[in-house]
DNA sequence: GTCTATACTACGATAGAC
DNA sequence: GTCTATCGTAGTATAGAC
């Protein structure tokens, strides 16, 4: 709900009918209604974060961990399709609601903090070793942003456009390979391949 | 307002004081909320085909028009802040609240619907000419979505990633060169340019 | 742990005086 | 064209019975 709709386009009462339960009843288990949106987006952050925590420890090279990576966070995000908006409106909004003093909401910026230095240090790492030309490193993170988050949360828009589903398995290989595709062509140093080839 | 906190984040009352009026007098100049909405996204957005129509009605290469186009498109968002947010919302937001059946509602899809036929004629343009590697179209429009307008409504977040500003001029030029070179990589075609040499 | 009842506030919207 | 007054609804939250 609060993906599709935002915090503030979700009353309690709807979210009790949900859970079939009173809307009193909630109060029983939330502090209110920041607590229960907090513990929603840290839920699905830290689901996120398991999911991609392998392709920042492998021993691989810097190409072949940004592409598990990626793969890995295509995989998230369209297997669970309400992180992907959850995720855009947690950087997009504007959250004046959201207390930076709450240590709930504390932790959920640490978590989002997290995911990005892991994509900045394999990013870093691809361009030290000469694997990736020197592109601006949160320049390139916003674009993977875009690219991948985005995409999954685009909705009724996105189906119109790709026309067809977003989140079927045909529509995600195709968009993995794509966005795969677009990274190696972007990133890759114009000299060489410093790694086996891709294909 | 409707940008930074979405419809529902927004009341008539806030409006009111914004406007310097009582709340009961807005609903002299409009119908509702909704008309006030779709009032305002259809301003932008009407603002944003002006200044994309240019690029597509040019006598250039497909390249040389992707690139203005591109151009066209990050210099509307910096120079109205609120817009990338509004584009962003009206593409992702499950927008219950606002009835198809609506002429004005309507007239807001047709707009958007033009400005992405439009970035899709070039590409197809391009990739017919060679210019481009035959990427899939829809997935390539998503990514440049994604690199440019999300960018820039990603607010305090991407402040915080950038290590600065978003709409300072410096940050802007520095945008528009990363992701220009991106597509240059992403796009072009494997043999060779069609085009005169891009520096 | 869930319920009914209720408090208080804000919402979008309308009526009618000026 | 703006105002005050008001309506009806829904919002978050609390109190207290069961």
């Amino acid at each position: 709900m609060f993906a599709r709709r935002g915090f503030n386009g979700v009353g309690l009462r709807e979210v009790a009918d949900g859970a079939g339960l009173g809307k009193s009843s909630l109060f029983h288990h939330f502090r209110g209604k920041v607590h229960l949106y907090t513990e929603v987006v840290s839920n699905v952050f830290g689901r996120l974060e398991e999911r991609l925590g392998p392709a920042l420890n492998s021993e691989r090279s810097a190409s072949e961990k940004l592409e598990m990576w990626v793969e890995s966070l295509i995989d998230e995000l369209a297997e669970h399709p309400p992180t992907a908006r959850l995720l855009l409106r947690g950087l997009v909004e504007d959250d004046d609601f959201l207390d930076p003093e709450d240590p709930d909401v504390a932790a959920v910026e640490q978590q989002i903090a997290r995911l990005v230095l892991g994509f900045e240090r394999i990013l870093k790492e691809g361009i030290a070793s000469g694997a990736f030309r020197s592109v601006s490193v949160p320049d390139a993170t916003q674009t993977l942003i875009g690219a991948t988050v985005y995409h999954f949360a685009s909705g009724e828009f996105g189906e119109g456009l790709m026309g067809g589903p977003l989140f079927s398995a045909a529509a995600v290989r195709r968009r993995k390979q794509e966005v795969l595709a677009f990274l190696r062509h972007g990133f890759s140093a114009p000299e060489a391949e410093t790694n086996a080839p891709t294909s």
